[in-house]
DNA sequence: TTACTTCCTCAACTTTAGTTGAGGTCAAGC
DNA sequence: GCTTGACCTCAACTAAAGTTGAGGAAGTAA
């Protein structure tokens, strides 16, 4: 019962370095799909493998899978993957990696810059409150009694 | 029972932004830590608001709680957290902070690299499987057999 | 005195991304 | 004819970082 219809699953996971449960797991949460053969065992066409890549790299971008499966869901079930989807997903994710590239890097000139000072308030510091926080939600305590710096003053953070 | 001996859970999650059961769970976790008065409830000494906001400046640059933890172990109890800890800290996560940002660009560079491309192929794509991948572990199937780039070839991922 | 608020503990639940194990089927090899 | 290996399902478990709720104590305000 070997070859005939696709790869079997204990493939798919060799070829792409996954385990065979996280295969399982991709196709519950319907990120990849298979055909079942006489035996109830999966088949899978070959794009599937091209998924999975595609999958990886999201990962590895921080995206979660719920939303690769999202952006996936317009790919072929068993078609080819083209370049042409690969081309939206990936400058789509790219967008997403640039913003998570600026937000470390705002944050690590922020530790950098705050590691003679040291100050840490909540109200004051740019790198314990930065920008995207403050003013950013509508209620509740916004701490602006008093906005002078007071970097030794611990009772103010 | 409200002043005497330091901030309640209360103050210290106004103050500090979070959720008073996240500072329940710092403290279970060995982040943060307390005295109790006569009626068992915690006192917090003022330092724990400057601990929390390297906790979350922490968080912020992917660091785990565990981490944190450790690195935050030599810090005094009670006494005011200084500039020279902060500095010690904050050096320490900068560089995983960078490395972070290194991956990510890699990753951004070889996506928007392979955008036009879109071979994703397991064995030879720099996408798919970086530098770090590959010849890093010992044994195993390499797929190393036919190398070269089978960029339209489905069955080779 | 009653009601409100804040606090306490402990257990259970949530999400994400899977892994592990029990119990069972099916084809191949000896 | 039995064992082995790959597969099946389903339930339970893991880790991280908390949140939610039950059941109870204690101090404050009307």
């Amino acid at each position: 019962m070997k070859r005939r219809g696709g790869l079997t699953v204990g493939e798919v996971a060799e070829r792409s370095g996954i385990a065979v449960s996280a295969v399982h797991f991709y196709e519950r949460k319907g990120l990849i799909a298979s055909e079942r053969n006489d035996a109830n065992h999966r088949r899978y066409s070959p794009t599937v493998l091209r998924k999975i890549a595609i999958i990886q790299v999201a990962q590895r971008a921080g995206i979660p899978l719920r939303e690769i499966a999202d952006a996936m869901d317009f790919l072929p079930p068993e078609a080819k993957v083209t370049v042409k989807h690969w081309e939206m997903l990936s400058t789509r994710w790219t967008d997403e990696l640039d913003d998570r590239i600026a937000r470390l890097k705002r944050l690590r000139d922020g530790m950098a810059g705050c590691i003679g000072c040291g100050c840490l308030s909540m109200d004051t510091c740019k790198l314990v409150n930065p920008d995207d926080k403050i003013g950013a939600n509508g209620s509740g305590p916004r701490y602006l009694e008093d906005d002078a710096p007071l970097a030794d003053d611990p009772y103010r953070t």
